[in-house]
DNA sequence: GTATGTTTCAAACACTTGTTTGGAGCGGTA
DNA sequence: TACCGCTCCAAACAAGTGTTTGAAACATAC
């Protein structure tokens, strides 16, 4: 129990410094500062820093690729087809299903997320794909699916695009915020984000692409 | 002469480094010895590496905003409506339209740009907030001309959201381009992805947001 | 009690970082 | 020739990095 005491010690105040700063400009003297450790007790007990860094993602990452799994094998099994807008919702929503440890943990999920891939930090990105490479293959699959009028190459761009919007909003969320906070007077809660993030990603996936746009001038709602 | 020839092979240097790796994760020595100068050099000719990074960025975003202020200024003196895709796409070209060095420049360009983004490195956010807000005004002006239905909140998120996905994906368009030649043998080059990725944009800024899809059906056309 | 395995801790390690220093080399001017 | 301003350069600087060490403290078992 004292073991796991420093190590979650180690991992609350790593996760809140990796987000704020990013991983490689937090140090590991900052990190056992905050969290009232021995500098020691970091390599004792993850190895490395990269090992800390795959650490604190999996611990909340676990979490919620069991519910995405989950829910994506649940409309598997009904073996019906899967519209574009609600396998996002199924994305979001289990993010936001997560069991959080505090208020600020759904913030963090995302700026971690979001730095991931931005400031990939290659053995990170190496850990999460063979990592959840099922789930990740699964939603693709689902993707193909939803988008059957997308050729492959478009199709690959999209998602690009997608995940690029999601991961640099995710990353700076708090930042943006409160700007807009200060510019409007207005608050918008990570699930508002995520909200207004849905039609935005789906409108634009479902887009028609240059070529289609001669052939068809009704496909292009998102519905 | 000798001097700027020593300026130059640094900002050369420094700018396709700090496009491979990041800039945090540049060190000045890496730097020098790819430039073939003294270590001082740097800290003699710019004063810091800050004001190096900030260099770097100045080069090719003075010529790109030059070429922005007047295009965009062009349609504000025509003073007709400007529909949102024409806006992108004033935008965009501005990007392809910068006098390259090299073949590569186009691609370091917008991978910078993303880095700018999700790096930051505060001190380079608020070098381009103070030095390019006359532009960033100006285009904003346009934008919110051009998408009187979204209302101010929507309008900021969805702002960052396209900015997200332009970011991201080209502060990673060649690792994504020869991911996807790997897996389909395409090839696509970074005026190809700029081309998808306009009329996603668009149709994700257009997008029907979700109270207005209670109130009207009809205008969930990118149109 | 002693022995055992685990966890903590101060200190040091080897190394990299951005920056500064003081002298050298240069071209031009008086 | 002497002086000047500019540029270069090897070397050192102070500070910070992740990691390792060896002894101390602790808990648990015998």
């Amino acid at each position: 129990m004292s073991q796991s005491d420093t190590v979650d010690r180690i991992l609350d105040a790593a996760e809140q410094l990796f987000a704020e700063r990013g991983f490689s400009e937090t140090s590991l003297r900052q990190i056992t500062s905050k969290a009232k450790v021995n500098l020691a007790a970091v390599n004792y007990h993850f190895g490395s820093k990269n090992a800390l860094i795959q650490a604190v993602f999996a611990r909340f990452i676990n979490p919620f690729t069991r519910i995405l799994r989950d829910r994506l094998q649940g409309v598997v099994a009904e073996s019906r087809k899967v519209e574009l807008e609600e396998l996002l919702q199924i994305v979001t929503s289990s993010v936001i299903d997560i069991p959080a440890r505090n208020s600020k943990s759904l913030s963090i999920f995302m700026r971690l997320l979001g730095l991931a891939y931005t400031q990939s930090q290659g053995h990170l990105r190496k850990y999460l794909e063979q990592q959840y490479s099922t789930e990740f293959r699964l939603f693709m699959r689902l993707l193909k699916d939803a988008t059957p009028e997308l050729n492959a190459v478009e199709r690959f761009w999209r998602i690009q695009f997608m995940l690029g919007a999601t991961a640099f909003t995710m990353s700076s969320s708090e930042a943006l915020g409160s700007i807009l906070e200060k510019e409007l007077g207005v608050k918008t809660p990570v699930i508002g984000i995520v909200n207004q993030l849905v039609p935005f990603l789906a409108a634009g996936i479902n887009a028609p692409s240059d070529e289609s746009r001669h052939t068809s001038t009704e496909a292009a709602s998102a519905g």
